[in-house]
DNA sequence: GCGGACTGCTTACCT
DNA sequence: ACAGGTAAGCAGTCCGCG
């Protein structure tokens, strides 16, 4: 039976549907009470717990060789990804199991009502969730710089009196000045007194620390650390230490105080989390957005997977017209003849689970529950859920927006090595799982309520999907993240690097006893910019970037400089406190060409952070994720954590440049890239010296052609020794093609791959044709070794691309093939200066097709002939539209970066386009090999 | 009124 | 809500041209 008559049965008979408001009544079986977290805090049952029992997939995935520090396996630009659609259904079995009463950190939180912090523990015995309301009295505060006495006269003070509860006053060291300093503790009730009102505080008087929220100065000052291990001593956590691993033991012997705390907290065992997926189907009309603050389109399917095997999928049947299968895609179907029902049977499932996973739940499937529930009149719903501005978390557990956190560019960019480049459930499964969505050809409407049913249990598995892989991958990554962050699991899924980086800064501040310095405060310092940015819009200077000298080399060697500027911020003890600092003594210790100086006393705060983490990643972490005499298992955690860490290596000295982080400080951010041009200038130097031929370079490398092997070992002995900097070699080419474009070049390297770097065909916005064809290009090129096989290629080459032209020309290329794909960036209204050609495209899909186009989307367009000149892949009616010139065009100048320099010319007219060969150079050149 | 030279905007890439 | 450097295509403008 096709849904179509299915729903049409009850929509005629559900006036709301048709927008009507009528009264609901609720089932009589209505005996739902919230659960309150006293309740489940007490709750031992796991009587309700998951249905189905797991079943161990036994497969284990291909061991690929991994990138430097990619979490995911090969390189999926260029060779496609190693794909592992794999689940591991059982736990990890790497660790020894806990002690029961051992219970790992992962969030905190204020409740308003009883007016105290809590903490949440996970209890991996029981595989929930414990709250722990504070029972140390601590209160909200800040610190001023005034005195108490003249506090204690302040006018503004004593308007607050009634909600201040006492003023104390304490020696901080201020980092700033680098003297330690009294300053007046003033402590409240209630934290909306100190900021997150109009009329607060902060808001009146000139505070320090008055912007840390409260459950994180809370975890600071009782030295809590998120992702750590506890016991409960009356109610009080007191740190529970796992045994380290042999191999931990082993690395920790070398390592400093430090290094040490660092390495056994990152390596203490992440558990296998007991969590569920959830994805909503809103029945909603043909092209109708269902809109969760106003939601007018009843839920009819929710989907379900636990990480226990759970599978189900409640299904709205008012009629009981459902006759399909009563199991789906391994799902139980459960069938509910009212909506509301449906709703409350979800949240019994859910609330089983400490951990609900969504994608785009944030936004979409927990508002729209809870809005949806409260139209249908159950207004209780709110109490199992707390929301935010733009978050929703469970009351008893945490909830993990995984939309959010693939589309954090650091987590995208570091741990996945941008595997995916469309944020949707869709295209991150492709990439990291190797599954998809479900294809819906048509509306619900139109399809078979089984059918639907399969594409919606897909969502649910697929979402629970991303969080298992590789031995639940990103689980633990979430868990590393916090554990390195200090900040709770639900905060490192929704806040970006530059927080995360800040909140640990802030915990080795109040570690430090320092004074966290106030914005403006680090801003006024002293120290200004030294050299105009050569880009309109910047800031400061950045990298520099050598003139590639065009044509083949062969015999390639590639150095660069490990990490450079995290390293140069280690050697160089580059830190806000440390730039420019206050003593008179250090301002000889000049950054190079700049009048900037750096502290010879002190050890700065920043630097001392990104050296530790930097050294542990490298020395530990790294080692261990390659080391063969381990289990796979625990190769692969250590991976995660070396990958986590990267993450915060890279992106440290980026924040310290951006203004929007608390510690920004462009003298900082200068003196980081100073340093780098300078060093590798100097590099330069040494290698011409040394008679090394440098032929590119890019911030922190040298391309050297022919690189004699004990010159270069004289190079980087001579780096080191000046700069205390590690350059070593990172690439051999047995040829790399250069053209007189930076960031352009490819190669192909002593194992055979080919490495493309930049060019055109590249790019995610040329066309599949167009690609296709510079691929074809670059696979004739790859195993060419000699003059003879190039003039063999070379006639293939000139034939691919007349061919491809004629087939333009004769329109015999598939439109779908000539797609130019481009992201729409910003909200298509603020387009105002200039009108790109994908925005026209996307004006004609908002107006004629009435589409959304939201920031972010892609438009998918191609060029056409006439007055229209480009046209929505959508409203193409005749391949005859096409403007054939245009592509070829486009062809022939995306060709254009790798033949230059091959010598294969294309006529400047390109009206009548053809190949010209201007013989000589480089026959020339391979006679030089 | 037209076209080349130029600038600015926008996107996607590299490190 | 991490940085700057670079390439490319197109939009829009200026200027010369009797």
């Amino acid at each position: 039976m096709s849904l179509d008559k299915y729903f049409k049965l009850w929509e005629e008979d559900d006036p709301e549907y048709q927008g009507v408001e009528v009264e609901i009544i609720l089932p009589e079986e209505d005996t739902n009470i919230p659960p309150s977290l006293e309740d489940t805090d007490k709750k031992e049952g796991d009587s309700d717990r998951g249905l189905v029992t797991s079943q161990p997939s036994g497969k284990t995935s291909p061991d690929g060789e991994q990138k430097d520090g990619d979490l995911n396996k090969g390189d999926s630009r260029d060779i496609g990804l190693g794909q592992d659609g794999d689940v591991e259904e059982e736990s990890p079995k790497s660790f020894d199991d806990l002690p029961d009463g051992v219970y790992m950190l992962i969030s905190a939180g204020y409740d308003s009502k009883e007016e105290k912090p809590f903490l949440l523990f996970y209890d991996p015995r029981r595989e929930e969730i414990i709250k722990v309301v504070d029972q140390t009295g601590h209160k909200p505060y800040a610190y001023s710089k005034m005195r108490k006495a003249e506090l204690e006269n302040n006018q503004i003070i004593r308007m607050y009196a009634s909600k201040i509860l006492d003023i104390t006053e304490e020696e901080k060291h201020d980092p700033l000045t680098d003297r330690d300093i009294i300053v007046s503790k003033i402590v409240v009730r209630d934290p909306l007194v100190i900021g997150g009102r109009k009329d607060s505080l902060r808001e009146r008087i000139e505070l320090w620390e008055a912007d840390i929220k409260y459950y994180l100065n809370y975890l600071f000052d009782l030295g809590l650390q998120v992702g750590d291990y506890y016991v409960l001593a009356d109610g009080r956590p007191v740190r529970y230490d796992v045994d380290p691993a042999p191999e931990i033991l082993r690395e920790a012997e070398k390592l400093s105080e430090e290094e040490k705390e660092w390495l056994f907290r990152l390596a203490q065992p992440v558990i296998k989390f007991r969590r569920v997926a959830l994805d909503i189907e809103v029945y909603n009309p043909p092209n109708v957005m269902p809109q969760p603050e106003n939601p007018e389109h009843p839920i009819f399917i929710v989907s379900l997977r636990g990480s226990d095997g759970m599978r189900r999928v409640l299904l709205l049947d008012r009629e009981g017209k459902y006759n399909g299968s009563k199991e789906v895609e391994g799902y139980e179907v459960e069938i509910y003849r009212d909506e509301l029902g449906l709703i409350k049977g979800a949240l019994e499932v859910i609330r089983t689970y400490p951990i609900i996973l969504t994608f785009n739940g944030d936004a979409f499937d927990l508002p729209y529950i809870i809005n949806r529930a409260k139209k249908l009149g159950f207004q209780n719903i709110t109490q199992y859920f707390r929301q935010g501005r733009n978050e929703v978390h469970p009351a008893w557990g945490i909830h993990i927006d995984l939309y959010k956190f693939f589309k954090n560019p650091s987590i995208k960019n570091y741990a996945f090595s941008g595997a995916y480049d469309i944020i949707s459930l869709d295209t991150i499964a492709r990439a990291l799982i190797g599954k998809g969505k479900v294809e819906i050809p048509e509306h619900f409407s139109m399809m078979e309520t089984e059918e639907i049913l399969r594409y919606a249990v897909t969502d649910a598995e697929i979402t629970y999907e991303l969080t298992a892989f590789n031995n639940d991958l990103v689980m633990r990554l979430i868990t590393i993240i916090g554990r390195i962050s200090n900040m709770t699991l639900d905060d490192v899924t929704r806040l970006a690097v530059s927080n995360w980086i800040r909140n640990r800064l802030l915990y080795l501040h109040r570690k430090k006893n320092y004074l966290i310095p106030r914005e403006d405060e680090i801003r006024r310092k002293q120290g200004s910019r030294h050299f105009e940015p050569v880009t309109k819009g910047k800031k400061y200077v950045g990298a520099l970037v050598i003139d590639p000298v065009p044509g083949i080399h062969f015999d390639v060697t590639v150095v660069d400089f490990a990490s450079l500027y995290p390293s140069i911020m280690k050697e160089y003890n580059i830190s806000y406190e440390t730039v420019n600092c206050p003593h008179p003594e250090c301002r000889e210790n000049k950054v190079p060409k700049t009048s900037t100086w750096i502290c010879t006393k002190k050890r700065g705060i920043i630097s001392e952070f990104v050296g530790v983490i930097r050294d542990i990643r490298v020395n530990v972490f790294k080692k261990l994720s390659k080391d063969k005499s381990l289990p796979r298992e625990k190769r692969d955690f250590y991976n995660v954590v070396q990958g986590a860490l990267k993450v915060f290596i890279n992106a440290i000295y980026g924040v310290t440049g951006s203004e929007a982080f608390q510690f920004y400080y462009l003298p900082s951010a200068e003196a980081v890239t100073t340093y780098g041009r300078y060093i590798i200038e100097e590099s330069i130097k040494t290698a011409q010296k040394l008679g090394l031929r440098v032929i590119y370079g890019d911030t922190d490398s040298l391309f050297i052609e022919k690189a004699d092997k004990e010159k270069l070992q004289q190079l980087i002995d001579e780096i080191q020794r000046r700069f205390r900097l590690k350059l070593e070699v990172d690439k051999e080419y047995r040829y790399v093609v250069l053209s007189s474009r930076k960031k352009n070049y490819f190669g192909v390297t002593r194992d055979g791959a080919l490495d493309i770097k930049g060019l055109q065909g590249k790019k995610s916005n040329t066309p599949p044709y167009i690609k296709d064809i510079f691929y074809q290009i670059l696979d004739h090129l790859r195993g060419i070794t000699n003059p003879e096989e190039f003039e063999e290629a070379r006639k293939d080459i000139i034939k691919i691309i007349n061919e491809a032209q004629e087939k333009l020309a004769k329109k015999e290329v598939p439109v779908e093939e000539l797609v130019i794909s481009v992201t729409l960036s910003k909200p298509i209204e603020s387009y105002t200066k200039t009108t790109p050609q994908h925005v026209k495209a996307a004006r004609k899909l908002r107006d004629k097709l009435k589409r959304e186009v939201p920031p972010g989307s892609v438009i998918r367009y191609v060029k056409v002939r006439g007055r229209e000149e480009v046209l929505p892949i959508e409203l193409v009616r005749d391949p005859r539209e096409i403007d054939s010139n245009k592509y070829i065009e486009l062809l022939l100048s995306t060709l254009e970066q790798i033949l230059d320099v091959l010598d294969i010319h294309v006529d400047n007219k390109r009206k009548r386009v053809q190949i010209v060969n201007e013989k000589g150079t480089l026959d020339q050149f391979f006679k030089i090999q």
